[in-house]
RNA sequence: UGGGGCGUCGCCAAGUGGUAAGGCACCGGUUUUUGGUACCGGCAUUCGCAGGUUCGAAUCCUGCCGCCCCAG
């Protein structure tokens, strides 16, 4: 496979710079890059260093996964930059992460990391150095379309992160570059295998990649303290049911670790109320919402309205409307949780998107807790 | 210490002689570069305890224990 990135120059003449995270996908991109003739410099960025995160198969942008990005460019023949971004990664994500949850918010790392420490910072590093392009492993397209430039989901449409890369502003865009977008994740690995990459083999990224053993609740519990009182659960009436460890463990939408038992029907996470440590709980219908406020919307596109969106990274895109920093759902939505993201499509491409900031409930007969 | 009612999995609850429904909760799995959701699977050899009747009882009988209600 002969990559095409579009630059300006020959490749002969360009300098690309790929961001390399040790995985997979990425060694893939430096590969393919390398094979244009271009000058291709990969770069990892080391995002943390806790000791067990570090051995977790899953984990990316440590330890070992540094060393696999660097045996990944030597193997290549590419130079290879580690950049340290511990302290920009702790304040611009693990931080924001904690005060989402001590907030009752429940937050996208992933987006953030996407939006700050790699598309912001090492876009600036990689221009720096003087690159045509910044290259990436991501799952999404970037499409030429009478002559605008617009970013698809994946084609792969079980592999698609456009979801999570939501906040990539038009400049952004103009000097970044996915040629995994219109691949199958399989062909991806065999393509790994082709150019005899050791990391052929190695399983793919999942959970959150900075916290140890899955237990982010932990870690949050450490930053934030506070989100570890116990507290009331109440119904929507505001009758006391039970009592809850934290609100640290809940998040809207969610329905195990009630521990209520009893119940004709089961309870979900309605509402969470960090400065009165209190839980509002209740049946899946009180889910419903039929319209959500976002803020910071990033748009890339023009004039549209009537769009399709996704308020989590694995829900289908529902159709709604747009007007202003307004969300309206066509059909009542449910699981909609404040600090997720609204991501905003027209079919395949996408349009942006903003931080879900508060929601309206569908029925509103049964929002009556004070 | 008169009368009435009840005691089935952590919770709610079916089952009144034929060999323990279901829901909630919990646990496990599947899915997944966020948290969740959803889906699939698991979950009482035993029915407050002890005897008895019966081929056979959670279901009938006796006693005991515990809880609730009414009346004193």
């Amino acid at each position: 496979m002969l990559l095409d990135l579009g630059l300006d120059r020959p490749p002969a003449e360009a300098r690309i710079v790929v961001a390399m995270s040790g995985g997979v996908d990425s060694s893939v991109v430096a590969a393919l890059a390398a094979r244009t003739g271009a000058e291709v410099i990969g770069v990892t960025l080391q995002l943390y260093d806790h000791g067990e995160a570090v051995k977790r198969s899953g984990s990316c942008c440590a330890g070992q996964d540094i060393y696999d990005a660097r045996s990944v460019c030597d193997r290549l023949g590419i130079p290879h930059y580690v950049l340290d971004y511990e302290s920009r990664f702790r304040t611009g994500v693990i931080e924001r992460f904690a005060d989402d949850y001590a907030h009752g918010r429940t937050p996208v790392p992933c987006s953030l990391c996407n939006q700050g420490v790699k598309f912001t910072d090492l876009i600036e590093f990689a221009r720096e150095l003087g690159a045509d392009c910044l290259a990436t492993g991501h799952y999404v397209r970037r499409e030429i379309r009478n002559g605008r430039t617009e970013l698809h989901r994946g084609a792969d449409p079980a592999r698609d992160q456009s979801y999570f890369l939501y906040g990539t502003t038009a400049d952004q865009l103009g000097f970044l570059r996915f040629p995994l977008g219109g691949l199958p994740k399989a062909e991806v690995r065999r393509l790994a295998q082709a150019e005899g990459l050791e990391v052929a083999g190695k399983p793919d990224s999942q959970d959150i990649c900075f916290v140890p053993d899955g237990d982010y609740a932990g870690l949050v519990k450490h930053l934030r303290p506070e989100t570890a009182a116990p507290g009331e659960i109440v119904d929507l009436s505001g009758q006391k049911l039970g009592e809850h460890p934290g609100v640290v463990h809940f998040t809207v939408g969610q329905r195990r670790g009630i521990t209520i038992g009893g119940q004709k029907e089961p309870l979900y996470v309605v509402r969470i109320e960090p400065e009165a440590r209190r839980l509002v709980v209740g049946p899946r219908r009180a889910l419903a919402v039929s319209e959500a406020r976002v803020e910071q919307l990033n748009w890339i596109g023009e004039g549209q309205r009537e769009v399709t969106v996704k308020v989590r990274s694995l829900a289908q895109a529902v159709p709604a409307l747009l007007e202003g920093d307004r969300v309206l759902f066509a059909a009542p939505e449910y699981g909609v949780a404040p600090g997720q993201a609204a991501v905003i499509y027209d079919g395949e491409r996408l349009l942006g998107g903003g931080w879900i900031a508060e929601t309206s409930p569908a029925d509103l007969t049964l929002a009556t807790a004070a």
